[in-house]
DNA sequence: CTTGACCTTCCCATGAGGGGAAGGTCCACA
DNA sequence: TGTGGACCTTCCCCTCATGGGAAGGTCAAG
């Protein structure tokens, strides 16, 4: 039951020092517990749950949208309904980004298609982007 | 060959006034014409090429490769391939983060759907996120 | 002449931190 | 005992691409 200081406790979750800090100063950690000389201290627990942040964070979830996971997870109590919830309603976000992120990506590729590329002026690229719809 | 003043030549470009007179401050746009009173003017061309921006951010390009396009578009010399080059590693780009997203959203789906959903507070979501890998 | 719609510049805020300065602390080694 | 270096603290400014809004000038219509 050693606690870490941040840089350790940094190093065993995956979130960096600044990030820990940055997690407190906004409220989503609640204020670690301190030495005397004033530096910050990480439990097991704090650890873990540092871990639990930075996995909700490669699946795309806003801090704001982590502080409710937080809260469902730290409240055993709760309902996995509500969890599953927000599990699907970042799903819906992400594959909605996707979906745009897909038509630009098409797009450019429509009309690089169309570039010739080689060192003459005309570009269907440049075209479409100045005047017409993509598929002009 | 009236000119505008910003409100209409915002409506008339889709780029937001706020946004026009940002790019003239970071140096994408040349400064506009101003009214002696100090309006800013744009004149057909100016609102064509805020409407190439308009497109080209549509298209997810970051503000600096906006600059070589438009530079690309403003020198009619330029090399088709240059042009092309730059949307291919824009489609790049956006192939990259389609596929982060995707991996994100299949992860999530697929904890979703092992998680019951009731009120029971058991959930393979929080257990993912806690601990293991999503496959556990 | 006033009203209201427009324009100007200016600063502050976002989200999610990173970079780095200035200064305090801790530990090990000579 | 001292000192060096690695660590910690708070602080403020930077990002990126805007949006919001304040304070104040301008313009055209009624």
């Amino acid at each position: 039951m050693t606690a870490l200081t941040i840089g350790p406790a940094a190093r065993a979750s995956g979130v960096s020092a600044k990030r820990i800090r940055h997690y407190e100063a906004i409220g989503l950690l609640r204020p670690a517990g301190r030495t005397e000389a004033g530096y910050r201290l990480y439990a097991a627990a704090d650890v873990h749950e540092l871990r639990f942040i930075a996995r909700a964070r490669a699946l795309g979830f806003s801090i704001a949208k982590i502080a409710e996971l937080l809260d469902l997870w730290r409240n055993r109590s709760r309902a996995s309904a509500d969890v599953k919830a927000l599990a699907l309603e970042q799903a819906d976000l992400l594959r909605g980004r996707i979906a745009d992120l897909q038509a630009m990506a098409d797009t450019l590729e429509t009309l690089a298609a169309r570039c010739e590329g080689g060192a003459r002026p005309d570009c269907p690229i440049l075209e479409g982007l100045a005047g017409g719809s993509p598929g002009d």
